[in-house]
DNA sequence: CTATTTTCAGTCCGATCGGACTGATAATAG
DNA sequence: CTATTATCAGTCCGATCGGACTGAAAATAG
């Protein structure tokens, strides 16, 4: 079926979801709040979702099928471990500058989960990630571009150093994200690279 | 009069609370649950403190003040800004492995506080934080150990690094924290530090 | 037109929360 | 001994939550 109507509610829903967890977190998410921001009956909300839990699921992966439609593409153009690298982190900064709200909402859905992993599909996505990043770095490793580290420790360091961007963003609107990018590259290729003295 | 019961009583409360914030997270940290943890009636707490938000700030400058009174000692013995930051992270680091619950707890607070900043204790510590490793850095860049980089961007990809170490350990206990600590500080230092090579 | 889907405002339920309070009792201090 | 302080289990309140439900109206489809 998927009638036009059933896929322009879920994404009115998924999009007011987004900007109340973004804007109040996910203590405020209740699903009188986000009908009042949509400017609908509560109602609707359980009539086209099975309860608060499929509708978060659709908000997280709304925004992951997002984000990696976004970045996937530009990724293609690289070909060395370095160079995918900065290019893995220049594009998840870009997508930051034009997804602010799906970026934090997603934040405030993953912390909302305390002690006690969440459900599976946030936890996949995360293992893709540092997947990704674990496999570049051994690649660099492999042809001697890359000093011997624990790629593990340095998937973690990249991607919250990503986070912290966002954070550091939305505490400080004024942050020139593009420079805060190239930073981490230039911090990240340094702490990466072999030493031209051939030591470690 | 700082009483012995009502201390010894302000101390259980806060090891009550930090266990369920560590252990459940913030959702489930209610005052019944804590008093239930702590084996007492809820009523001796709203007793002994004015309320909740009172209570979770004594837990909070409880984890602050043996945090600091853990770390500072040992930074007095370096002097050189590399061998300090090393020393930063790795004190801690080794507070972490003797305090994994009190740092799991104030994370559950921090995170607690949707967007819309949380009070004015969490604030200034995370201020002091940065500004002593900016300080550091600066210091570094005067002496030319280190390149120009943006002392904000790094202070705060530190801080989140050694933040990944206290959630990759919670989620995996196999992990060598002082094999994280010492790969973290091998990143940064050579992500910070001048070439040899004179070159920016 | 008729049948179906969708929307709406609103109610009701059971559960949980923070917090104030009770009254009896136990412990401690002067 | 007498006051004071501390503890207890439990109740009550107002509020909020997710969620199920209602009945009627509106929109849409066949």
């Amino acid at each position: 079926m998927k009638s036009f109507i059933e896929e322009a509610r879920h994404k009115q829903i998924v999009a007011a979801a987004i900007s109340v967890l973004a804007r109040e977190g996910y203590a405020s998410a209740s699903l009188s709040r986000i009908a009042k921001e949509a400017g609908i009956s509560k109602s609707i909300i359980t009539y086209h979702f099975s309860g608060k839990d499929e509708m978060f699921e659709a908000v997280y992966r709304s925004v992951e099928s997002s984000a990696s439609s976004y970045i996937a593409p530009l990724m293609e153009t690289e070909e060395g471990p370095s160079g995918m690298i900065a290019t893995y982190i220049r594009n998840q900064i870009g997508y930051m500058k034009e997804h602010r709200d799906e970026l934090l909402a997603i934040g405030q859905l993953a912390m909302s989960h305390g002690r006690q992993e969440g459900p599976d599909y946030m936890a996949t996505s995360a293992q893709e990630e540092a997947r990704l990043l674990a496999d570049l770095m051994a690649e660099g490793q492999r042809r001697g571009i890359f000093r011997d580290f624990d790629r593990r420790v340095m998937a973690a360091a990249i991607s919250k150093a990503i986070e912290s961007a966002l954070t550091e963003w939305a505490y400080r609107p004024e942050t020139d994200l593009d420079a805060y990018g190239d930073e981490l590259i230039a911090l990240f290729l340094r702490g990466m690279e072999r030493r031209e003295d051939g030591s470690s």
